[in-house]
DNA sequence: TTGTACGCGTTATCAG
DNA sequence: CTGATAACGCGTACAA
C-alpha cells in the first residue's frame, strides 16, 4: 500500500492525496476527509523512507544508551523514567523518539558517527559522557542538533544537562560535618564515566571548605551495583582507621553496602552514617534505617531535554543559531534513619533538626524550571 | 555529503561507487580499496533512507516497550540485558535494534500500528503482552517478521518467548509445601499483562496437584515495585489467618515486603517463608535474610530472540514460510535463607537439602538451548 | 482546487 | 570491470 495506490482507489492523484495527508489549506474540505477516511480504512500511513528522502529529515530524535556503562547497568527504571518526559514533549512537535543501545562490541564513536552519516536521526542525545568524549568533539563538527546528558572535558561550546553532583556533595558533607562526623568515605562509580570523578571532587571541595582534607584512600571506587556497593563495604571494614560516615553517587552502592555493614554487625545510622544519592520510584525506597537520599525529578529532566531538543531542531530547521544550554539539575535531600548525630563525636557536632521517615516519600514534585546559562 | 559527492571525488560513477561499498564482487580490487578509504575519510556512509527506499528494507528492528506497563517500571536493568543479547546477535546478521519507546499517552495498538504502516523496521519484538494483545492480532494480519516476548490469548499461530511462569511457581509451590507450609499466599501483579495471570494460575495448580485450594483471598495483586511489595505485606499482616509463606512474581515486590514484615517485627524465613523470582545482576542480591529466588538468563533469552528474528526475516526476504516458534525459557532455581523449615509446621514437613546462601550467586549459567515447538 | 512531473539518494539492471 | 539509467515513495513547484 503505497501513495499510488491510495489514489487510484480515490480516482484523485497521487499530489492531492499527499496535500491532504499533510494538512495542506489548498485541498477542499470533502477531498481532505475522503482522503483521510480511506487512509484510516486501509491501513495507509506515507512511507518513512520516501518522506525522510524527499524531506531531507526524519523526524526522530536519537537517544543513545550504552550498555554496560555505568548508569545503564543499575537495576532501576533510570533511564525509562527519563525517555518518559522526553517522548511526551517530543510527541507535541511531531517527532518522534527512538533509542539507540549501544551494545558492548561496538564502539559508541563509531555507532555515533554511523548514526549520524546513514541520516537516521534530526537530533541526538547522548548519554553516559565520559570526561575525555570523542562522540562530542565529533558532534561538534557535524551539523546535527545534539545534547549531552552529563557534562564532559571534550568540545567546546554545546548543550549538556546534568545532575547537580556538587549541590548534592555539598550537602551530603555539609549534613555529615554537622552530625559531627570528620573522617568521611566517598563511595564513587569506577571507570570514566564523568560523573563519578565530578562527585568525588565535589566532595573534596565541600571537605575542604570546612577545613578537612579528604584522603585518597577515602575514595572508594566500585561498578556501580550492589555486588559494588557490597565492596565498598569490605574496604571500609578493612580500613585501620574506619571511616564515621559516607556518601555515596549511588543508592545501589549503598545497598549493596549496607549488606555488608549489616553481616559484620555494624548498624548502618547507629555505627556509620550513610548518605546515598539518588531516589526512584522503585529502588531503594525500603532500606532499613531509611536511606538518607535526594529526590530526583526524572521526568522533568527528559521533559527539558525534549523541549531543548525540539528548540535546536526548530532553529536549524528556520537557519538560526543553535541556542546553547546549560543545566545542572537540582536534587532534593530526603533525610532518613541513616544520618543521625553522633553519640561519641569528638569534635561534637551541632543538633540538626531532620525528620527520618521510614516509608517512601510520595510527593511529586516539579523540578525548579531555572533558566540554564 | 552523498553517493554523487564521493563519486565526483573519486572520477569514477556512482554505480562502481555503490557496488564497492556493498561488497558485490564485480569490482576491482583497487578501486575498492580506493572507495572504502575514501569512505572512512571524507565519513560517508550511504543514506538509509535512500537505501531504504531502493531496497523496501531498513535493515532494521524493532523493540518495543511499554511504559508503566509492569516490567518497564523497574526495568531497565530487565530490559535492557535483553537488548545486549538481542543487540549482539542481530549485528552479526547485518541488522540494527532500534528501541520504540511507547509512552503513557500513546495507545501501544496505535503506535504499532503506525511503525508498520511506515515501514521503519523489517521485523518487530513487542513486549509486556496482556492477555487480549491487539498488537498481535494486527501483527499477523500484516506481513512483518514479528516475535512476542510473553504469551497472550489473542491471535492465532505466531512466535513467542516466554519465561518459564510454570516452572518458578512449581518450584516455589514445591519447596514451600515439602517445607511444612500449607498456607501460602501469592503475591502477583494488577493490571492486564499476561504473566501476572499464568503466574497465579500456576500456583493454584501447583497447590492443587498437592491437594491444597488456592483461597482467592490469598491472591494479592499489586503493582510490580517496593512499594507494592509493602502493601503486600501489609495485606498480608491483616489477614485474620496469616499465611506463613508467599511466593512472589518479581523481586521488588519482595524487597518491599521484606520491609513491611520487619517493621511488624516478623522475620522472613523465621516468621514467614518467602520466595523471589528473577535474580538480575544489581537487584535484590542482598536482602537479608538473603532471598529464594531463581536465576535467570536474560542475555541469551536476547540472543534467542535475535536469532529467531534473523531467521524470520531470512525467510520473508527468500520467500519461503515463517518459521514459527515457541519458547518456554527456563529459570533456575537459588536458595536462600528466606525459606526454611517451619518450626512449628502443622503437616510436618520433610527435611529438604538446601544450601541457603548470603553473598550472591556469581556462576553466569547458559540457558539451555532446547528447541522451541 | 487539482493533476503532472521532478528529484531526494540509493541500488540494480543492462550495455559496453 | 565500469558507466549510464531506471526505479523505490514521497512532497512540492508549477501548470492547468
Amino acid at each position: 500500500m503505497n501513495i499510488h495506490d491510495l489514489a487510484k482507489h480515490l480516482n484523485i492523484s497521487i499530489g492531492t492525496v499527499s496535500r491532504a495527508l499533510n494538512g495542506r489549506s489548498d485541498v477542499s474540505a470533502e477531498t481532505r476527509k475522503r482522503v483521510l477516511d480511506a487512509a484510516r480504512k486501509l491501513g495507509y500511513s506515507p512511507n518513512q523512507s520516501g518522506r525522510s528522502l524527499r524531506r531531507g529529515s526524519t523526524g526522530m530524535v536519537g537517544f543513545m544508551v550504552i550498555a554496560n556503562r555505568s548508569r545503564a547497568v543499575r537495576g532501576e527504571a533510570f533511564f525509562m523514567t527519563v525517555f518518559d518526559g522526553v517522548q511526551s514533549v517530543l510527541a507535541k512537535h511531531n517527532l518522534d523518539l527512538v533509542i539507540y543501545y549501544c551494545g558492548d562490541e561496538q564502539s559508541p564513536e563509531t555507532y555515533v558517527q554511523r548514526i549520524v552519516e546513514r541520516g537516521l536521526v534530526d537530533g541526538l542525545i547522548v548519554s553516559q559522557t565520559t570526561r575525555v568524549d570523542h562522540r562530542i568533539d565529533y558532534l561538534l563538527q557535524q551539523n546535527l542538533p545534539f545534547i549531552a546528558f552529563g557534562r564532559s572535558q571534550s568540545g567546546g561550546d554545546h548543550s549538556w544537562i546534568d545532575l547537580d553532583f556538587e549541590g548534592v556533595a555539598e550537602e551530603s558533607i555539609d549534613l555529615l560535618y554537622r552530625l559531627g562526623h570528620r573522617r568521611i568515605a566517598v563511595a564513587t562509580t569506577a571507570g570514566d564515566v564523568n560523573y563519578g570523578f565530578i562527585y568525588a571532587e565535589a566532595c573534596r571541595a565541600a571537605l575542604k571548605r570546612r577545613g578537612l582534607e579528604l584522603d585518597d584512600d577515602l575514595i572508594i571506587r566500585e561498578a556501580i551495583s550492589e555486588a559494588g556497593g557490597y565492596r565498598v563495604g569490605e574496604r571500609l571494614l578493612a580500613m585501620k582507621q574506619r571511616p564515621t560516615g559516607v556518601v555515596s553517587v549511588e543508592n545501589s552502592l549503598a545497598i549493596g553496602l549496607y549488606s555488608k555493614l549489616k553481616e559484620a554487625g555494624v548498624e548502618p545510622g547507629r555505627d556509620i552514617a550513610v548518605v546515598g544519592f539518588d531516589e526512584t520510584p522503585t529502588f531503594g525506597l525500603f532500606l532499613q534505617p531509611s536511606l538518607t537520599r535526594f529526590r530526583l525529578a526524572l521526568v522533568d529532566l527528559g521533559r527539558w531535554l525534549g523541549e531543548h531538543m525540539a528548540e535546536l531542531i526548530e532553529a536549524k530547521r528556520s537557519g538560526k543559531a543553535a541556542p546553547v544550554a546549560h543545566k545542572i539539575w537540582p536534587l532534593e535531600m530526603v533525610p532518613g534513619a541513616s544520618t543521625i548525630p553522633l553519640l561519641s563525636a569528638a569534635g561534637g557536632g551541632e543538633t540538626v533538626a531532620l525528620r527520618p521517615e521510614t516509608k517512601p516519600a510520595r510527593r511529586v514534585r516539579r523540578a525548579s524550571e531555572t533558566a540554564g546559562s
